[in-house]
DNA sequence: GGTTGAATTTTACGCGCGTAAAATTTTGAT
DNA sequence: ATCAAAATTTTACGCGCGTAAAATTCAACC
């Protein structure tokens, strides 16, 4: 590497003896000059180390290429993952991912959903709040950004939503545990921020119904994204108030379920399938740290690349294209795989 | 909200009766206007919901107000608390902070690195990978930009390092173990991705020494970040081939302790300090979900929000002063918390 | 070698704002 | 009302790059 100081673009097309619109447009597109020129200018970038002023870049460019990821809660291990696997993919396909989280707070989201607008996103992947989400907030962003929605579906929010038909992973659990046992109780914060538990709570109900027992569901007192702890305290109460009619409790996520699961060791009661087991828990969402809970935990499981894959095709889809943005707003639903372990 | 579309500065300070430069000063920072002027630009802001194009105010300002936090794994529980703490904190200081994980790759710490220097931000706080990490990478970022480390020391980089003083940590759960029952012996990643691992075994050797037993390592096979999975399969191996010399197993960090459980789970091992137990597990770093493993985890708790407040305080005083830079390199090191849950 | 379309250069303008310095106004206290 | 200090306005320039259009050069082809 050269030691000479390459501030401007001027300066950089100079020593790669190529005109700045060139350079300019290859900083752009590294395709759209000829190979030999693409060469030249990747080899002066090697000696000079030179990148250009992105703010300078981006003030005047039409199309930023910078993606804005936006989740509800960074901390919580599920959305960790996906944003991981999408920052990932963004970065395969040629953009800038910028991760925002709302740290479960509405005017966070709000917030962020500015400060993202002000970055002039090539388009975003949003995972909104859902029922405590700004409205209006997501109306205004969404009508000015290209954006998939995932994981959390927001009626007529974004060009599309890809996440998991929880119908079908609700049922296939529900099944599965009332065919080895006993039917579930339905274990669920009470005011629970996080997203799909509306549509959790009747994918429960329904497919109760269908196979002809009665629903039944606790719900866990506790406000926050505190879940382990939510599914700890309310579960002693719950098994010490003997609670649930059954001896098997399906928990409308895994975090809830690590600690519902804690609330049963407490209680000294054997958590497992086998006979000595006085309850069967089971979990939704199979979080990375699922395998791992005393016992493992029964859950359903996403499949995160799937999910994370479609939904970056999607958006892509939108602004790489010269087609028209389709009218229709798409939705693609996923499959959950029922993961069998030795809790439930 | 009026329906006026504001787009330039000019424009907003024509509605706001004021000009433009004082406008511009008031968005570098609120509290160098008259009051009276502030209020009749957030009266304005407000009205026409306008917000100066980030990226022709970065172009020419000295200071961005730009705060970048890289961490080493960000789907790591660990480190998500943390950036959430400092993302807040950066926040309440006025700042804008953007947070960057390397996914625990090397390259796109490197990488990271490069893009945030792009950004040219005010400061930064970085955990870098530690042993993997491109030094050279790092030597150049903060060269350039004023950058405290926390949690991962790096000798000579950046002007401050903020963390958790590991002899103490170590030297006080070594203790406890040993005076409550049998002394540890220690299990830890054998290529462990992760910071503060060497430093963690010098202090237990160092302990076990002084309080006159025999120090014992067992180390994990295993690469990567999954330390669960690790703890787990190395858990099974080690206990099987019985690697431990006593009952008492001190793990490197409670992510690696939280597979050993299930390890011991699945051996039918009891772990807590009971009579009925064979095994006792502790781990360190105290992860938001330890309190609910079965049985709950022993651990060693770091004082998030002290670690992560001295570290903005010490990064913002880094430009906030008129006073030139202090020519020492300040280490700060906190102590670490035990904390005594069932486990051990 | 001539042709042709694509790539590149030249030229020129604009983006939205930062910043500096000098002129002017406002403020708060006397 | 008076006055000095502070805040604001005016004026003017520059940042680093995007982009458009016309002129020129290039590459590949028959």
């Amino acid at each position: 590497m050269s030691d000479t100081k390459i501030k401007t673009m001027e300066e950089f097309a100079a020593v790669s003896g190529l005109s700045r619109p060139t350079v300019s447009k290859y900083f752009f597109d590294a395709n759209s000059v000829r190979p030999k020129t693409r060469a030249r200018i990747e080899d002066a970038i090697e000696r000079y180390d030179y990148r250009p002023n992105i703010y300078a870049m981006n003030q005047n460019r039409r199309l930023t290429r910078t993606l804005g990821i936006v989740v509800p809660f960074l901390a919580d291990p599920f959305f960790a993952e996906f944003a991981r696997i999408i920052e990932r993919l963004c970065i395969d396909a040629g953009f800038r991912p910028i991760v925002f989280s709302s740290h479960g707070e509405p005017d966070l989201e709000a917030e962020n959903l500015k400060s993202l607008l002000a970055m002039k996103p090539s388009g975003a992947l949003l995972a909104p709040l859902g029922r405590l989400s700004d409205r209006a907030a997501l109306v205004n962003f969404t009508a000015e950004v290209p954006s998939i929605l995932f994981d959390s579906n927001m009626d007529g929010i974004g060009e599309g939503f890809v996440g998991l038909d929880n119908n079908q992973s609700i049922g296939t659990i529900v099944r599965y545990l009332c065919e080895s046992g006993q039917p579930p109780s339905f274990f669920e914060g009470k005011m629970a921020p996080n997203p799909n538990v509306q549509s959790k709570l009747e994918a429960y109900t329904q497919s109760m119904k269908q196979l002809g027992h009665e629903p039944h569901i606790v719900y866990a007192e506790g406000e926050g994204w505190d879940f382990e702890s939510i599914g700890y305290n309310a579960g002693i109460r719950a098994l010490q108030a003997r609670d649930f009619p059954t001896n098997t409790i399906l928990c409308g996520n895994d975090r809830l379920a690590v600690g519902f699961l804690a609330a049963a060791y407490e209680e000294g009661l054997r958590v497992g399938r086998g006979d000595g087991c006085a309850l069967r828990v089971a979990g939704h969402d199979d979080h990375p740290f699922s395998r791992f809970t005393c016992p493992p935990l029964t859950t359903v499981s996403q499949d995160f690349d799937a999910i994370a894959s479609k939904s970056v095709e999607l958006l892509i889809g939108l602004f790489d294209d010269r087609t028209e943005r389709p009218t229709e707003r798409q939705t693609t639903l996923f499959d959950g795989r029922l993961v069998i372990r030795a809790s439930a």
